[in-house]
DNA sequence: TTTTGAACTATAGAAAATTTATGAAGCTTC
DNA sequence: GAAGCTTCATAAATTTTCTATAGTTCAAAA
């Protein structure tokens, strides 16, 4: 699987590169617009990372051009800000997912692979976990096939916590991933309890195992 | 894993402390060059992080220092000014990474495990001891492959002996890195022995060896 | 060589501190 | 006004530290 990074913070480029290749990807990266054009011109990858804020133009015109191309890559944009705009006009363009900076590798790493698994087996965006079943086109979940109603939250702790199935999540981690950065400075995680407390509730009504685990001083995991 | 902030402006130098902490570092903080200077010369880090406009000198100087002494510490500098000068010197003179202020607490948080990441053991996360497994993404410790649940301190501390396997540990050497330097002045290791009966019980329990060999009065051995 | 005692280490259990869970009460938004 | 999100107060759970006591080690004295 080869896959390229386009990105100009040297040091996080860098991480991505090594921390990819060490889950098996073959990587290449460049640091600026002109370059990254003209290898998704020139090679055909499996899988592209585009950071959207780029030397000398935007990630967005490369998603537009590989989409110009019917290029088959998966496409990952990831933007500085946690804008909103970045990200929906990504999106519409035709990138797969969005990952607002800073973002753990291993996020990274589980959304390309859930984006080469969905191309491989074409089409559904149905992850599941023993007896749940999370479709993401229609942010529908189901227990043992009996759907269960969640709020918004609940589904975006429950996408993370499958997408990251078995990793120690902080809850640090979580609320960035979930509320964006504007929590960084927040010393208080009270509402990831009260989230987790009636996720946990509604699975477990459903009939579901007790996946979600608490680490004591460390987060949560989820894991069977 | 410990870390010394230098940094003058409180509030900031707050903000990061509690920011890191919360990341599961354990940290120390000083606001001028002198105390900074003190503390790399009487301690070991794992990452020291440098503001560059100190009172009474200038940060570069302890990055100077610090390459004197061969430290193995990951050093990150900040600067108050976007000094394209202050950058280059600092990288030049052995810094890491650079960061421009104002900065995302994550973004710093990221580049702080970038370099941890390089410098400890390039990409893999997952160290072996015989039959013990560490995964330090996940904090999870199996013996056998079977999974055995930690405390916190009790993972610090098998983490350190394992890091530092067949190395003499002195109590207060144990002390300093899990607990921080306020402990370098305490004569009384007693809570200590606790935490080693504790870790010993559960990995013996656990079908591993007894590998935590006591040095009496000198401290502990991890070996085989 | 054996005994003895001070210093050191091990262990269990209780107390203190910290962290997480929970239900209810406000807020916002639609 | 209902639904969902956040805050708050309080309860519960877990870990860490402390305390007391017992067991070891080592070296000096007998």
């Amino acid at each position: 699987m080869k896959i390229l990074i386009i990105e100009d913070e040297k040091a996080l480029q860098e991480s991505i590169v090594k921390y990819l290749e060490h889950q098996g990807f073959v990587c290449e990266a460049v640091n600026n617009f002109l370059e990254g054009k003209e290898k998704v011109r020139q090679f055909a990858y499996d899988c592209i990372v585009i950071d959207i804020g780029l030397p000398y133009g935007s990630g967005l015109d490369i998603v537009k051009e590989l989409k110009y191309m019917e290029s088959k890559a998966g496409i990952i944009i990831i933007s500085a800000k946690n804008a909103l705009e970045d990200k929906l006009k990504g999106l519409d363009l035709g990138a797969d997912d969005y990952l607002p900076k800073p973002f753990y590798l291993s996020e990274l790493n589980s959304r390309i692979n859930a984006i080469l698994r969905r191309r491989n087996f074409e089409g559904s965006k149905v992850v599941n976990f023993n007896e749940i079943k999370l479709e993401a086109d229609a942010q529908r979940v189901t227990v043992n096939g009996k759907p269960i109603v969640l709020t918004d939250k609940e589904y975006q702790l429950l996408e993370y916590f499958i997408a990251n199935r078995r990793r120690l999540l902080t809850k640090a981690a979580i609320a960035e991933h979930i509320w964006g950065d504007e929590y960084q400075h927040v010393s208080n995680f009270d509402f990831i309890y009260t989230h987790i407390k009636n996720l946990r509730k509604k699975l477990i009504d459903a009939g579901s195992g007790d996946y979600i685990k608490t680490i004591y001083r460390a987060g949560y995991r989820f894991t069977d």
